[in-house]
DNA sequence: CGTCAAATTGAACAATTGTTCAATACGCTC
DNA sequence: GAGCGTATTGAACAATTGTTCAATTTGACG
């Protein structure tokens, strides 16, 4: 069997099983077992349990940043010296999230539950490196950019705001059926443009609120 | 030994170490251990592991929605056939919550990051009874207030919108290190008051935006 | 076919897990 | 001080944990 595939079958039972319970809730024969495969190997493809935790990360989050850093990229360009559209970088900021959510192949809301974990884990000395280079390290990039599209707001309104942001975007993508439980079924996520339009105002009112000043 | 005292040990120590390595992170022993009382009192008081993390949200989220539905109702009271102000009902939502993680004799921010867990953890089939009961339960009143005090906006604007200040609010409290962190040290969230005033700022703009339309 | 490295397998390891129980100590009322 | 229910203690339980290793199988190349 080719190692690729083997890997693959590893990471999508661990995605699985990490997202209904958690790091610490599932045991790595929990993981083979839904794999079908045998335990040994996932100490022989990923050297330990954090080894195949970070892997998964490794495998979505990497293209997902890849996606943002371009178009980031692309929407500065576009503006030149003038300050880009805080729509823009807004839509940069949650468009391949959230899409990536929706996206069965991308491991969907399985996937947007373990991103939620690990940045709102309480095992922060665990995660505390993975949380820096797949969140943090994105985050300064957008926070720049938001500097320079709200000249008139001062860097503690800005950061503050991005604080917020991250917040509601990662419970939102990450909960939808407590939307749909608190609205007794009456709003419900998976129309991926309506969430992606809901969040996106959200969060351009939030940025564009004055925030320290009465 | 009174029994209330060695309950409020045990509950000291759990709360402590639950708040940084998370439920299944933590060990009994290491709990009664920190706690300096024998492993079996943990069943003894509290039938089991289970048991204590449920008393854990009962000592202290039970005096912060009680002061909630206080008043919450004081508002709608004194509002009468009005609609309330959304200040007020924001106030209200955040006030309690916000206070108690400053507050070191309630548990502070290791009680902020152990209700952010509990909302935002992977582990749902374990927590969801949990969730109904400490945070729809009272998440209903507050989406019906801010149905009143905001009548030109459609039930599905305050879903979300609520849906959305959750995630910002549980977030923003319980990673206090995050902001810190990306804002080099510069915004740092030990102040009460600003934290309280940025926070309002930021929901009151997200539940007055305009939700669905363009 | 034979060879060699990569991949897979099953078994075993020591350590830790939550829970249970009989025995003991405590603190109060009579 | 005797009696009694509550509280505490230490020990043991079976089950599960992540990791390790020697042996085997696989697949491609000479």
């Amino acid at each position: 069997m080719a190692t690729a595939e083997t890997r693959e079958r590893i990471l999508d039972a661990a995605e699985y099983l990490f997202a209904r319970r958690g790091y610490h809730g599932v045991s790595l024969r929990a993981i083979t077992d839904r794999a079908g495969v045998p335990l040994a190997l996932v100490g022989y493809h990923f050297a330990s349990k954090a080894g195949l935790f970070e892997a998964l990360f490794e495998r979505r989050m990497h293209a997902v940043n890849e996606q943002r850093v371009a178009r980031l990229d692309a929407v500065l360009a576009a503006a030149g010296t003038e300050p880009p559209p805080l729509a823009d970088i807004v839509d940069v900021l949650i468009g391949p999230m959230v899409r990536n959510s929706h996206d069965a192949e991308q491991g969907g809301v399985d996937f947007a539950r373990l991103a939620n974990d690990l940045l709102n884990t309480a095992d922060q000395e665990r995660v505390l490196p993975l949380i820096e280079r797949y969140f943090d390290a994105m985050a300064r990039p957008f926070i720049a950019a938001l500097r320079r599209a709200l000249p008139a707001r001062s860097e503690a309104d800005i950061q503050w705001a991005y604080h917020f942001a991250s917040g509601a975007m990662a419970h939102s993508i990450a909960n939808v059926g407590r939307l749909a439980r608190l609205s007794g079924g009456a709003c419900r996520a998976d129309d991926v443009e309506e969430h992606l339009a809901r969040m996106r105002r959200h969060l351009i009112a939030g940025f564009a609120a004055p925030g320290a000043a009465a």
